[in-house]
DNA sequence: CAAAATAAATTGACCGGTCAGTATAAAATG
DNA sequence: CATTTTATACTGACCGGTCAATTTATTTTG
């Protein structure tokens, strides 16, 4: 009962994020959902309070994804360089997976400055991201082979340099380009955390 | 005569930048930006094609300004850490107009991908940015305190960081972080350029 | 257990409102 | 007065949200 429920919700922001994958967030309308979820234009209205109701609760759900997925594959690993090669791939997963997520996640960045509930969820994945920089860079103290003496500036600076390279990858539209960065990004971060062999 | 409306050209970009930077990219309308360059609705159809064609040409003027600026700031610099301090002061100009130009920057950026013209603008921003990186990294590589052995890369690590940093910071909405976020910037990347005094 | 009653879920037509773009009128220019 | 420029009114398309009607699922009752 209240589980076919979750599932309808489930299915309705799938078709959500799969609208706004293919005609960006703004104009995705509430007729488009509801195709995408094969189902009538009313039930979106059912299950959710309305339109900006059903993307802050995708926001959330993909972000608090995102974020779980990255942290299994890091903790997976015992050494530093192990959780941060692992970290690398997760979040350069391929460039379909990342096409998907950051066309949507840049729609979302673009709206922050006008919903704060966007900006609480986002904030909350920064802290994530930001937790599993500084697991990788005690890691790596522990180990003797990073010189970092500000462990907390050292974390956003990762992230950073993840977003940073992931949004310009994104926007030269070149999957063959992936790779590329993903070394590019992989070595610059080694080279921050001042990576001794 | 062509003088005049080129001038009144102008002004209807500034309004449209101006309309775009509080109210958002997608969601304003014609009427807005013809307020905010008091002029009637009519004009902004007089003088561009559409709306899509306002935004375009605004595009391509405020990335065109922005790296004049960043390019005259960095040219002005003899070594290669005053070239370096100068890019990230400029870049880092101060919030207000930080804010101002990366909320429509974003906005863009988040149209990319349904408008080829702009991914074009942006193509030529970003080449403009890293022949930006590559002049302060031949300095360096010249006075020998820097250590990089992918000039290519490197520049784009050197954008990468910038914008990741300014996208955080931004999202963050603290006008108090920013210089934080500059010196964390400007750190990072003197260590990718492998910095040595 | 079957029929009836009730509740939950779904549909799609419809409404109010907005907006881009157009047409046309008016004013300025020279 | 003819051409250019600006102002205003209008149109048609579109969209979010509502809601009455219908279908489907669940519960009650005899």
């Amino acid at each position: 009962m209240a589980k076919k429920a979750e599932q309808r919700r489930k299915q309705i922001l799938k078709a959500a994020f799969q609208a706004a994958t293919e005609k960006g967030y703004e104009s995705v309308t509430l007729q488009e959902i509801a195709d995408y979820a094969d189902v009538s234009k009313g039930v979106t209205n059912y299950y959710f309070k309305n339109k900006s109701d059903v993307f802050t609760q995708l926001f959330e759900w993909i972000t608090t994804r995102i974020y779980e997925k990255e942290a299994a594959s890091v903790g997976e690993q015992e050494t530093a360089i192990g959780k941060l090669e692992a970290y690398i791939d997760r979040v350069f997963i391929s460039p379909e997976e990342n096409k998907n997520f950051y066309r949507v996640y840049l729609d979302f960045l673009s709206q922050v400055k006008n919903n704060d509930s966007y900006k609480e969820i986002n904030q909350k994945f920064y802290e994530n991201c930001w937790s599993i920089g500084r697991e990788i860079i005690h890691q790596g103290l522990e180990e003797e082979i990073f010189e970092v003496d500000d462990v907390e500036q050292t974390a956003i600076s990762i992230r950073c340099m993840i977003d940073g390279s992931l949004i310009q990858w994104l926007m030269r539209n070149d999957d063959q380009l992936h790779d590329y960065y993903r070394t590019t990004c992989y070595e610059s971060i080694l080279k921050i955390l001042q990576y001794k062999k």
